[in-house]
RNA sequence: GCCCCCAUCGUCUAGAGGCCUAGGACGCCAGGUUCUCAUCCUGGUAACACCGGUUCGAAUCCGGUUGGGGGUGCCA
């Protein structure tokens, strides 16, 4: 029989990481076997699911890249269908009615648990048992007539031809239940695999204070698709081998339920931001200057009517210096915006020297009397001051540096001098002398 | 309380009785390259929770302890 996996999102207008862990393994299994992905939309607590919540989940999964099979099931939508399971339970003597408890509130819908043992193997943890005697009837209908979760959730995966459930840890204890109930309709349960939770530092389930909780959250802070797929993917899992940075279909091809550790894990955002870095450098240069053009515009960072030929070298000149796209801005923004802050420091130290600013006018009318302005020539030029004046190339290099950029630190001095041109290079000189020349 | 689950460097992990004086990655530290930072290269730091048992031999198997998590709804 072939596999057919499915996420099972309730909506709630955030797609949390542990959840968006979830589906990636579904998916990368159901993937892997050549199988199917599909998507439930869990909606029947109707007050918190509005569509725009759906559309959240949507996004989520297209943004990693997670396609789904078929159209998606609304839960819903299934009303008739829970109730015709409820009442085969009922036939098969499997359920009973009754006023659990005494409420008045009139009859619910009470599973029978078999009176025995049930368990079953789970494909992350291994056999797991519970002893009939800790196994206690549970309501599938309310007395208004509503399917309870458990009742939904077996009847939907039986309608949908799921092989194999892939859940979060806190579904084991539910797990007995739904069993018995597969057993009590005839029905061969499906696998069941149950995923480690992700924890935060104290080893509590990893919630919004811990850091970055849901996938808009990394979208928003310019982290790529792959790279927090990456990560995901190899918290709990891994292909057994060193390989660490890993291409969407590399995981596909190694990726098995077997591997799947039963211990849970924590989220280490420094080293997403180092797998970000790694995936930054196998994209493109073209698709890297349209994302962080994206994020750059998004923040406001970038003039209408800048040259893309000017924004594009700005990115090539960078390289690797940047790992996240939403951080070009701060460590780049100079390029774009005359009016660049001086870092104070910088300033201390490199131009409020004895001498510094006749330095600058020395390179400033060396680097003005150049033919073509480029790396290799204001280097020269510059080498050749140096030899001149008999100091050291650091002399000269990083005055110039926070003069035309207001910071000790980027790229190279002369790549980033050709590609600020000479027109800014020579107004950034001259406003600097201006400004601290006295 | 009861039930279920989990336990290797700070973090993610490899390890399915000898290949382990425990390997890789991130981070961190040191050195190299260099005009700064980043990259890159080299080296280093750091772990089998504890106690018993099985065995010629245990990170690996068994039992217990401790610690942590989950569950215990006419919630999902």
């Amino acid at each position: 029989m072939s596999v057919r996996t499915r996420f099972a999102p309730s909506p709630t207008g955030n797609v949390h990481i542990g959840n968006l862990r979830t589906a990636i393994y579904n998916w990368l299994f159901s993937r892997h076997e050549g199988g199917e992905f599909l998507l439930r939309i869990e909606d029947s607590d109707r007050a918190r699911s509005t569509p725009e919540a759906v559309q959240t989940v949507m996004d989520a999964l297209e943004w990693l890249g997670l396609d789904y099979d078929g159209e998606a099931l609304y839960q819903s939508t299934q009303l008739e269908r829970h109730m015709e399971v409820a009442e085969e339970l009922l036939r098969r003597g499997a359920a009973y009615k009754e006023d659990k408890g005494g409420t008045g509130r009139g009859e619910a819908v009470v599973f029978r648990m078999p009176g025995k043992d049930v368990g079953f193997v789970d494909a992350v943890k291994g056999r797991i048992e519970k002893k009939a005697e800790n196994l206690k009837d549970f309501v599938i209908v309310r007395s208004d007539g509503s399917p309870v979760f458990h009742l939904g959730n077996v009847a939907d995966d039986i309608t949908m031809g799921i092989t194999h459930v892939i859940r979060g840890d806190d579904h084991v204890e539910n797990t007995f239940k739904h069993v018995a109930m597969y057993e009590a309709l005839g029905i061969a349960p499906p696998v069941f695999a149950h995923l480690p939770m992700i924890v935060n530092a104290q080893g509590r389930p990893y919630s919004k204070r811990d850091g970055a909780a849901y996938v808009g959250e990394f979208q928003a802070q310019g982290f790529l698709p792959e790279a927090l797929f990456n990560s995901l993917a190899l918290l709990g899992w891994s292909p057994g081998d060193d390989r660490e940075v890993m291409s969407r279909e590399e995981l596909v091809a190694a990726f098995e339920l077997g591997r799947v550790r039963s211990s849970p894990s924590q989220m280490d955002m420094t080293k997403l931001l180092w797998m970000n870095g790694e995936h930054l450098k196998r994209r493109g240069l073209e698709e890297n200057v349209a994302g962080f053009r994206q994020a750059m515009e998004r923040a406001g960072r970038l003039p209408a009517g800048t040259d893309p030929e000017y924004f594009k070298a700005v990115v090539a000149c960078m390289g690797e210096r940047v790992k996240l796209y939403g951080d070009l801005g701060e460590q780049a923004g100079f390029f774009f915006d005359e009016g660049y802050a001086y870092d104070e420091k910088s300033v201390q130290k490199r131009l409020m020297k004895p001498g510094a600013m006749e330095v600058l006018r020395e390179e400033l009318a060396a680097l003005e009397g150049l033919e073509v302005f480029s790396a290799e020539s204001t280097e020269s030029a510059l080498r050749a001051l140096a030899e001149r004046r008999g100091g050291g190339m650091g002399e000269l290099v990083h005055p110039l540096r926070v003069a035309v950029s207001g910071r000790a630190v980027g790229p190279g001095l002369f790549e980033m001098l050709e590609v600020l041109g000479r027109g800014r290079v020579g107004a950034r000189v001259r406003r600097t002398l201006e400004r601290f020349g006295g």
